[in-house]
Parts: C-alpha cells; structure tokens; sequence
DNA sequence: AGGCGGTCTTATTTGCAGAG
DNA sequence: CTCTGCAAATAAGACCGCCT
C-alpha cells in the first residue's frame, strides 16, 4: 500500500505540473526530440544549468530559457546551484536570452541555428536549451530535476582517440574498471581516462586494450567512451582482478558491480574511516598525509582510535608539521555533537545514508538502541525502505554496534538528542526528585518527553522547573530555590501536561 | 621572513546503477 | 522520481620544505 501510495502521489504531482495547452506542448515537444534524435540523454528532464564565461572561472554552462526566464533572486534557493547567486552577483555577468516559441518545429530549427551557427559566437558557453511553462513554481524548482522543464542538449562533440590499458580502482570494496586513453583534447579539457562504471559495459562495448573508441563529454564534464571505431587483431582481452589485491578473497563479480565480498577486508575499514572524515566535514585531516598513513602504520584501525590522537601522533608523519597536525585535530574535535541520523550515516553501512535514516528517527526510533531492538517488519513500514534496506540497516547496526559504543565511550562526540517540535512543553525542562504518587519517575520522564520536553536528572541552569512532593530542604530543593527555578507538586504537573 | 615549486585538498559538474 | 555512492578534470588555495 506504501507503493501505490508513492504512485498515485507521482502521478497527481505530473497531473498537476502542466496544466492545459502548456502540457500538451511541452509533452509534444519531448516526443517529438525524443523521435528525432532518438536520445534520451539529449532530451531529458534536467536543472536548468549555468553560464560558463568563455575563459571564466569553474564550470558549468547556462541552457538559453524559453518561455519565462528563471527568477534570480535570491529568494530562490536551487538546490544544486547554490553557487548560481553569486555568479548572478558578479559584474558584466551576460543577460540571459529568452524567447517565446509557439510550435514543436520553432524549438528544432532554433536549436540547429545555435548548435550550428551562434553557438561559437556567444561570450559564454552552452550545451543546450531548456523550455518550460510560463509559470514558475518554486517548490519544482527546488528539485534536482524539475518537472516543469525539460533540456535539449546539444549534440556532444567527440573525438577519435585509443585504448592504452585499463586500471581496476578500489574504493571501499568495489572495483571500478577505468580506461586509460592516449591523451587528447577535448572542449577545452585533456581527457586521459575515463570511467568504464562495470564489467558489464566493457562486454557491451566489446572493447580490448588497444581498441579505437569515440570519446566525449557527457555534461561537459565527464569522459565518455561511446563507442568503439575499431579493434586490431593484435588487441588484448580486458581481464577482470579475480582475487581482491588487498586480503585475497576471491572477488564476487555480479556483472554490474565487482566487489570484494569479505566483510573484514582491510580496505572496508579504512574506507569507514574516510567515510567519517567525510561526512563530519572535518577539513584538513588529510587523507594522503595523514589518515592513511596512521591507519598503515596500525596507529589507527576504528572510527573510536581517532580520539585519541595527539599531536605527536601526527607530527611524526612524512610532511606534517605542527601547523597542519594543530587544524586537523581542531578540526576533528570541533566535532562535539551529532544527530543521531548522521552518526549512523557516517558508519559506513552500505545503501545507508543519513537521508534514509533520518526517516526512522522521524517514526519514532530516535535512539541506537530503539533502531537496534528493532525488527525488519517495523523499518520496512518506513516510507523508503522494504525488505533489503531495512536488512541492510539492521545488520550494520548489528555489526558496527560494539564500534559505535566505542566512539560515545571516548565522550569526544555525543547524538544529539531528538526534540519533538510542537509539543506542548516546548522548550520546557523537568527535573524529579522524590517520590511520584500516580506513577514512576521513569514514566513521567518519558511523558515529558513526548511532550516535546526535556527531562533532566539533576536541576541544572536554566531548569524550568523541579517537580517534588515534599518541602525538605534536599540539595536539589535548595539549588533550585537558589537559581529561581519553579518548584512544582506532581498534581500540578499534571494540570501542566 | 619571504619567495618558489611541488603536492595535496576542496569544490564543482554529470552519469550510472540499484532499491524503493 | 528520490536517495546513495562512486567515477574524472580542473582551478584555486593551503601547506611543506628548501633557498636566499
């Protein structure tokens, strides 16, 4: 039933994208360069992109707008072109053309002028159009690919070039196969390898090493083989790493992916602790001079022996001074406290990211402990999850739960706690002491919390207010009297909540 | 102390694949 | 579509070591 709900919310939201005689055309004209240029990757729902100034600075490349131009103020937040605004900002930044167009054929003969004539003349860079309705809806165009748009790419410039060998790059447990190609230029970029993704594409492709292949830049950016001229007799077979380089396991090859399968594989641990690094955005804990080397020498061989570290540790280290070892563990422990969905996000379990486990924490497993003692049927009732993600979830917390205890043990780095947001004790903090008539302290903690409020062990600054039945002087009594904060019955407490 | 050169990090883009 | 993760190229800026 989660599905069909997905469904139906895809199919309102199209419904409800284009409207009328605006859908219908923008609909013809998406089938209309889909026949012609039998492409998808040129006819495709996209961001509208950036302006690259000829000899300007970065990347990226602006599509002309038909239609309405895209508002630029900086209200409008898109979510892959944050950097957008401040290219808007700069001086001499070129007007953005935009034109209305009435009929399917005005788009196709425009698109062969600029492709073919104007294109080299314009003062910026484009790699293709965008069309879209009239009007501009804000929440669509927050999405990585807005509905209300679609892209018509300009055919991609390729260039003939050849097939030196192919490297097998190991990150975490995958291996990626990757082509090194004699150099050649490419818009304006030397292109010497390119990522060939999976076993299955070289197959496809039937490329050897020594093979004639077209390349091009797929977005402008990234190298593409698209396909292969032609292969001399002499050419070599590609052979795929059987057993992994590292601890000799024999590798799973399933086709779309090449992996090492085994779970203690050094590679896999060293991989979490970049991971860490990663997505704690701790800057300047250089991989090359200072995490691998650390985990090499065995100094470091889990996420909870990085707080240990000391300057010593890492100024010992080829090329780390006292200067670079200080930023990198001031950086490591700015780090004090996270959300409970990115620490798990940061271990590294596969598929898992914080995105996804922010949707469990939001359904009310908003401790470890709550997502551990947890069952597949529970998380797999979690929009975004079935039964393989939520497995993937379980068994990595199962796994990596010993190591995630370690980390809290050094008390370097705490989860932040969840706040429920709109309860009716918002913002507010109880302390108990003494004893509850009606219940147990631990239920009233736990009343206070699905409240939205926070319970506190002690009566510490700014308490809103001690609940106790009795006047004795206790400290607690006295320390709260003496910071001013309200002291409550438990009937009254109840009237609170 | 400051300049120079080499090395490394960071930020940026799109494509692809798998699960939901 | 959405989310996750990993590919390549490049410029700018940070850093280290060496030389003056």
């Amino acid at each position: 039933s989660a599905n069909v709900t997905r469904m139906k919310g895809y199919i309102s939201k199209l419904q409800s994208t284009f409207t009328g005689a605006v859908r219908a055309e923008i609909l013809l004209y998406h089938n209309i360069f889909k026949k012609k240029y039998n492409d998808k990757q040129n006819c495709r729902n996209t961001a509208s992109g950036l302006v690259r100034k000829k000899n300007g600075i970065g990347s990226g490349d602006l599509n002309l707008v038909f239609y309405d131009a895209i508002s630029t103020s900086d209200e409008v937040i898109f979510q892959n072109e944050i950097h957008k605004l401040k290219w808007l900002k700069q001086e001499n930044f070129p007007t953005i053309p935009t034109k209305i167009v009435k009929t399917p054929q005005e788009v196709i003969n425009l698109r062969e002028d600029i492709m073919n004539n104007k294109r080299d003349t314009l003062e910026y860079d484009i790699d293709g159009l965008v069309i879209k309705g009239k009007a501009i809806d804000l929440e669509d165009m927050k999405r990585t690919k807005p509905m209300s748009q679609i892209a018509f790419k300009f055919q991609a410039e390729v260039i003939e070039t050849k097939v030196l060998d192919v490297e097998w790059s190991i990150s975490g447990h995958n291996y990626t196969p990757v082509a090194i190609v004699e150099s050649v230029r490419l818009m304006g970029t030397t292109v010497s390898r390119a990522s060939l993704a999976n076993p299955n594409l070289i197959q496809d492709l039937r490329l050897k090493i020594g093979s004639e292949v077209f390349i091009s830049k797929r977005g402008d950016i990234i190298p593409k083989i698209e396909s292969v001229i032609s292969t001399p007799a002499e050419a070599k077979d590609i052979i795929a790493p059987t057993v992994c380089e590292v601890c000799n396991t024999n590798l799973a090859n399933e086709g779309t992916r090449l992996y090492c399968p085994n779970e203690l594989c050094s590679k896999r641990i060293y991989h979490r602790l970049r991971k860490w690094i990663k997505k704690l955005n701790i800057k300047y804990f250089s991989e090359k001079l200072i995490l691998k080397p650390l985990f090499e020498s065995g100094r470091i061989s889990a996420i909870a022996d990085l707080y240990s570290l000391k300057i010593s540790d890492l100024t010992t280290l080829d090329r780390v001074k006292e200067n670079l070892a200080q930023k990198a563990l001031n950086n490591l422990f700015a780090v004090k406290e996270i959300p409970l969905a990115k620490f798990i996000g940061a271990f590294d379990i596969e598929n898992i990211g914080e995105d996804l486990t922010q949707r469990v924490v939001k359904a009310g497993f908003d401790t470890l402990e709550k997502i551990r003692s947890s069952s597949n049927f529970q998380i797999s009732q979690i929009d975004g999850f079935a039964d393989l993600s939520s497995q993937y979830l379980l068994d990595g917390i199962e796994n990596l739960y010993p190591q995630m205890r370690d980390v809290l043990n050094t008390n370097k780095i705490t989860i932040k706690g969840v706040k429920k947001m709109g309860g009716k004790l918002e913002g507010k903090s109880f302390c108990f002491t003494g004893k509850l008539e009606t219940m147990k302290r631990a239920e009233a903690e736990q009343m206070v919390r699905e409240k939205g409020g926070e319970a506190k062990s002690g009566v510490v600054k700014d308490l809103t207010y001690l609940v106790t039945n009795s006047n004795e002087p206790t400290a607690k009594y006295k320390k709260a009297q003496s910071q001013g904060t309200k002291i409550i019955t438990e009937t009254e407490f109840l009237e609170l909540i």
